[in-house]
DNA sequence: CTAGTTATTTATCATTTGTTAATTTTTATT
DNA sequence: AATAAAAATTAACAAATGATAAATAACTAG
């Protein structure tokens, strides 16, 4: 289980919380644009994508808004839910096939009481995303479309394997002016 | 010291952990204006506002950017530099006249070894900033500049306090738009 | 209170992005 | 390979926002 290469990275854990997170963790795959979570539910699954990708996504006015993208070896969980409980107008989507390791929420939590480094493997995790959640921000303040475009082109995977319609939104733009921006480039 | 109110409201601490916090925490005021943190600086402290507010801001093409605003009981941190240790091109700055305590970070991430209750509390308290980012970052996606800035006048008391030149950034447009938006709106 | 500074508004014009619709390209299915 | 469906591009025009400059209003220091 290859979960454990990504933990070690950020914070090795006693061979005891090992196995203690092993109990809660099931494997599951999904189809190319099947939903993994529905948009309405609580977040109560941590995913560690193996392979594949998914997004996060919304609907508004409307259209389908992507938030967020996660790749084999990303974490991937709808905060706004999962740290309070409360249900998001936020789903899961996979990309393309996607196989991940679902770690249950609640059994983490409760893990957290008794194993002191689970608690602090995840604090570290969820603190990694939220300095990419900070850096997003910026990206949007001030930055043109096509300067967020290029950043995308120059940092992520993203464009090799995802439909521009899902990065047109992700990128806050209409998939013409995305269009409109690439043909520029060229 | 009404920051025990803040940290009680969210995890409280045995006394013992109380008073180990305590230690490291010292008072401060800072003039308005007054940069409590200069850009390029490595963030090592964890300030909470007791009163008056603050702002993390940088400069992108020679315009000053405000990226977030603090205000009364609200802690402030530059997360890409507090979770990673890098220096970063964001500063700290007093809004009005502002009176903090200052958490000193290294003392504190040693704390978290000993108290498992404070490393919980800080756990808790940094889920909810990273829910307020994700959160800030639907309202750039597909809202317009006016939906931002009527956001803004429901939700919280920036209107009030802070020069509008700092909001205008704030919500990614100019002062001159946000000027505009505003006579439309009246 | 006044002069000087800083912040905000207004106006004009340029640029970017959105909207709609038609066309081409790619992908999926048989 | 042929067809249908979905995705991406292009074009034309509309709307939102940026840039610059000038005018007004609000604030600050003496």
């Amino acid at each position: 289980m290859d979960l454990h290469d990504f933990f070690d990275a950020i914070y090795p854990l006693t061979s005891n919380s090992r196995q203690a997170i092993e109990r809660i963790v099931t494997e599951k795959t999904y189809k190319k644009q099947e939903v993994i979570q529905p948009i309405g539910s609580r977040c109560k699954t941590v995913y560690f994508i193996k392979n594949g990708c998914a997004r996060i996504f919304y609907f508004k006015d409307g259209h389908d808004i992507t938030e967020h993208f996660a790749f084999k070896k990303d974490i991937i969980v709808r905060a706004e839910s999962l740290f309070t409980g409360k249900p998001t107008s936020k789903g899961i989507q996979a990309i393309n096939d996607t196989n991940v390791l679902k770690i249950d929420a609640l059994s983490l939590f409760r893990l957290y009481d008794v194993h002191h480094d689970i608690e602090r493997l995840f604090r570290l995790i969820f603190e990694k995303e939220y300095v990419n959640t900070v850096k997003r921000i910026e990206s949007f303040q001030f930055k043109s479309a096509k300067e967020r475009y290029l950043d995308l082109l120059n940092t992520t995977e993203i464009v090799q394997k995802i439909p521009l319609k899902y990065i047109a939104s992700y990128l806050g733009i209409t998939q013409v002016s995305l269009s409109r921006i690439r043909a520029e480039v060229r």
